[in-house]
DNA sequence: CGTCTAGTTGAATCGCATCAACAAGCGTGG
DNA sequence: CCACGCTTGTTGATGCGATTCAACTAGACG
């Protein structure tokens, strides 16, 4: 709530705020050193006061802005877990472009798709200051094998993981660009929240190059998607500084109208209020 | 070995392999129940041998040809692991539309999606009569405990198949038709040669539907890819048979020549020698 | 102040989807 | 046995949506 009314601030704010890893929820902001409970709580386990009395302590690890926290084919030992901070994970393809995974933040674990190789299969680069948990896997791994609800938690990470990693590959399949972007949208729109932070008014941290490899379009799509969901006053956009105006709008997006006949514009939402007060400004 | 040579049949002799569950790899064919040892061996674990002395057994199931082995939606509480038989993985979209996930078979395990709930994620339908083993969740993970390998291999097996989607993400946004294709048969090609099957002919279990919906691409457009690289001599094409010709020429395939200009046929390969003998009868 | 990266916007192109017609395989039942 | 419907696969014509190429603006930074 706290950083609620720090977000609602204006641009130059929020551009402060990325600057430095200080952020107000964190308990004491520049610990080093994180208890197993810390970590169980982190991961969301059922029980984590029955890892009250573990001895094991986990690093914290500090990236600047643009560092690597792994790189593609560096010896694999250890998994991630993002305590703050802004990080994109990708992946390269024969001709060396970089494709972008996902966009890890606080709550969320790297490395997981290494485990059961001895190289890390991606790499992760810190999009700003980040404050990380260093998970090394062995220890990891064992502290499994005596707590139960770590283990689970564990599972269901990688679980969840590959459920989110098909919905995303059936919607490459199918959605338009429009559809892609705002989804893309409404999904961090949704983790900004669920992290403390507004649900309508947040920092895109990342390139239009990066989205529009994440979502598998070009930086110019990306870009002539964003301005027209702003002309049409379904969202603000300036810069990366978005603003959401009308959620259900961007849910029920179905494709954008083409340039040339706006009077088809009804068919792009399906039953939205939005159609009739964006219509208006438009036709007239 | 055996089975190399039923395969190098007759197109006829292999239709006939489809439609009985019969596969003489199998130990016992009509096995009902299969050890901890075997389950562990199937997986590839480190060391079965230590699950020797386990009493704990596991069903076989046994499915027909469009039945389906688990329902989005239904309650999770196994994972299966194929014994033999073709599979298709399939999401549904908000419209309806089915979203092939996967074609998983024998050695692969369904299920690993719905970990984290209480529900199947997505659906698993047999292709083709399938003998399934039913690994119940709990009774597996309770083993997990005892048996290091075969925890370490359930690792293995969820974040490999995370690296691989994420591959697959990565092909998605990136390649042309042509390519996704001719990867999509390098694949097949190496997964059947990993069973004891022929590497260059083998039979597509699946529609142009089931492979265009995987690929992200429409029926059309498989059938008409497949059309060319068979007018091309790469592969030969004969319904769901088909056969590999030029294997490297597929793996340098970047997109096909347009039909109107056949001058620039070269760049479409990478220096590969299938542009030289493939390039004389198409410009003659 | 100039350089570099990020972002916007326009015009032309092309790859793939869409729509449509047709052929082939297959099971069913008269 | 062929007739019939149904599913699957092929192929052509057309149009749209996204890429590509390019020019330009605006901040960021030393």
């Amino acid at each position: 709530m706290l950083k609620e009314s720090v977000i609602m601030h204006s641009i130059s704010d929020i551009h402060q705020d990325e600057g430095n890893t200080v952020c107000s929820n964190w308990a004491s902001p520049n610990k080093l050193w994180s208890s197993l409970a810390d970590v169980g709580e982190f991961l969301h386990t059922s029980a984590p006061q029955t890892m009250q009395h573990e001895k094991v302590s986990f690093q914290h690890l500090h990236f600047k802005a643009g560092q690597r926290i792994h790189a593609l084919g560096q010896e694999f030992d250890a998994l991630y877990l993002v305590n703050s901070g802004f990080i994109k994970t990708v992946l390269f393809d024969e001709n060396g472009y970089e494709q972008v995974l996902n966009f890890p933040m606080k709550g969320d674990v790297l490395g997981m798709d290494s485990m059961h190789s001895h190289e890390y299969a991606s790499e992760a680069i810190a999009m700003s200051d980040c404050d990380i948990i260093l998970l090394p896997y062995k220890t990891l791994i064992s502290l499994c094998r005596s707590h139960e609800q770590l283990e689970q938690a564990i599972y269901s990470l990688l679980s969840r993981e590959l459920a989110r990693q098909q919905q995303r590959l059936s919607m490459h399949g199918t959605s338009s660009a429009e559809a892609r972007v705002a989804k893309f949208l409404l999904a961090l729109s949704e983790r900004f929240y669920s992290l403390g932070y507004s649900r309508t008014t947040f920092n895109l941290r990342m390139t239009r190059n990066d989205i529009g490899s994440y979502l598998g379009l070009t930086l110019e799509t990306v870009s002539r998607t964003l301005s027209a969901l702003n002309e049409l006053g379904v969202i603000s956009v300036s810069q990366r500084q978005i603003t959401i105006n009308d959620a259900s709008a961007l849910r029920n997006l179905r494709k954008l109208p083409s340039t040339k006949l706006k009077t088809k514009l009804t068919e792009c939402f399906q039953g939205s209020h939005i159609a009739n007060w964006a219509l208006a400004p438009a036709l007239s």
